[in-house]
DNA sequence: TAGTGGTCTAGACCACGAG
DNA sequence: TCGTGGTCTAGACCACTAG
């Protein structure tokens, strides 16, 4: 998926960059109707006086954002929304905390290094056995336990984690920037707080919490697996997007 | 934000796309660490042996999907991931439920055309008043409640949903397609249910609930809001990804 | 000031696929 | 068959900016 620079009338400077703009208002005002066909590439060429890699460019692109579909020998045709899709932006918690005004303090709970059990690997989605670093933290927004968070590391992937112990940096931003990391994936579900969660968080067990898991791959191998567990009232993911995927 | 189409050793026959397929793979297995100048377009055009618009091409797609950052005179460096983006994809409910197996079925509970109250302009982000569809759903998987369904339609965007009953078609499939937007924002957290909902659901009232709100624009104008209640147990949103927003 | 990337041109050849 | 988009070339001028 990728999303269209630009709605508007006109942005950049750029030629392909109007020519983009023009025709993805067309199509998002309804004045062009899914099917359509948009003018070839040769008659776009003549109508802004341009050469066809300047069109070329910016009907590339609306064909990478999912607006248009382009069939060799036919045309370029206006695409219908499908499956849609949202850019979820997640932040560091620090800088999420902040900029709800509050004082952010970090904490590390719980530190093991230890073999991965069979849960750590179901987690990791690690084949065979090894060495891995269980991380558990607490993340404060003023006075009040923000974010609870579980953390499994691979050592193998990042052995030098292993020499690290979390105490003034949460592994998070340490990892970032550290670890290069390929792929990832996340679950985003409620749940109840169990006990464990709920003296983490102080709240009663049983209130309702949005959990966050990441799981972080690089370079082919799993990297890192963490649980976020906020409580229902502290958190609220928020994704701003664009039609198609 | 975008995605880099490849992470791979080489992908499409295209000579762009293995110049970007090799430089993104340098980067992500960690040969080539952030701040790591690439060759200058000379360089690879040299390396490659093919023109300058080529490796442009491989480049800019790059800086496009935030591997890499370009300056003028100075040259391209590796990023280092900042932000992270998640492209979560949303379907239509109907289609995640005949995924799990089970049957599908729809009902519509009430349906109210009034004109907008107070909360109704908060919810659409409505400047003045006007007509607005109210209306109330539920969508079963087997013979449970999946999700609880709570819409209001901008009638004055959408006039000809005034008209239409939404008995046998939920309103979401609806208004795709029929309806041109242009962008939308979601709004995702986990609540405790209340009776309405624990009602519609057929959980407990205090229940932990994952909700998903999602506002639609079309051509500038607000043209729907949509809040899905679905039970902890019954929902996981899932989102795979890529570095770099 | 000099070297980088940003953009554009006016051609070209090719693969594909509808007719 | 032959028009479409996909890709590429070998230049060019410009804007920006580090030194």
């Amino acid at each position: 998926m990728s999303t269209v620079e630009t709605a508007a009338a006109d942005s950049g400077g750029s030629l392909h960059q109007r020519i983009l703009s023009d025709i993805s208002e067309k199509i998002l005002s309804g004045a062009w109707a899914p099917g359509h066909r948009i003018p070839f590439e040769h008659e776009l060429t003549e109508q802004y006086g341009c050469s066809r890699m300047t069109v070329n460019k910016a009907l590339s692109q609306l064909a990478k954002a999912g607006l248009i579909e382009r069939r060799r020998r036919s045309g370029s045709f206006v695409r219908r929304p499908q499956s849609q899709a949202a850019v979820l932006e997640i932040h560091d918690i620090r800088i999420e905390v902040e900029a709800l005004g509050l004082a952010y303090r970090y904490e590390r709970v719980a530190r093991q290094k230890r073999r991965s059990s069979a849960e750590d690997r179901g987690l990791l989605e690690l084949d065979a056995a090894g060495p891995v670093l269980a991380l558990e933290c607490r993340h404060f927004a003023g006075k009040r336990p923000f974010a609870h968070e579980q953390r499994l590391i691979n050592l193998a992937a990042v052995p030098e984690a292993g020499e690290e112990e979390f105490l003034d940096i949460a592994p998070g931003p340490w990892l970032i920037g550290r670890v290069p990391w390929s792929e990832a994936e996340h679950r985003i579900r409620a749940v109840a707080a169990d006990d464990h969660a709920a003296d983490a968080l102080d709240i009663d067990p049983g209130a309702p919490c949005l959990v966050v898991e990441r799981r972080t791959w690089g370079a082919e191998h799993p990297v890192t697996h963490v649980r976020f567990t906020y409580a229902a009232d502290s958190h609220t993911l928020v994704a701003r997007f664009r039609p198609q995927g």
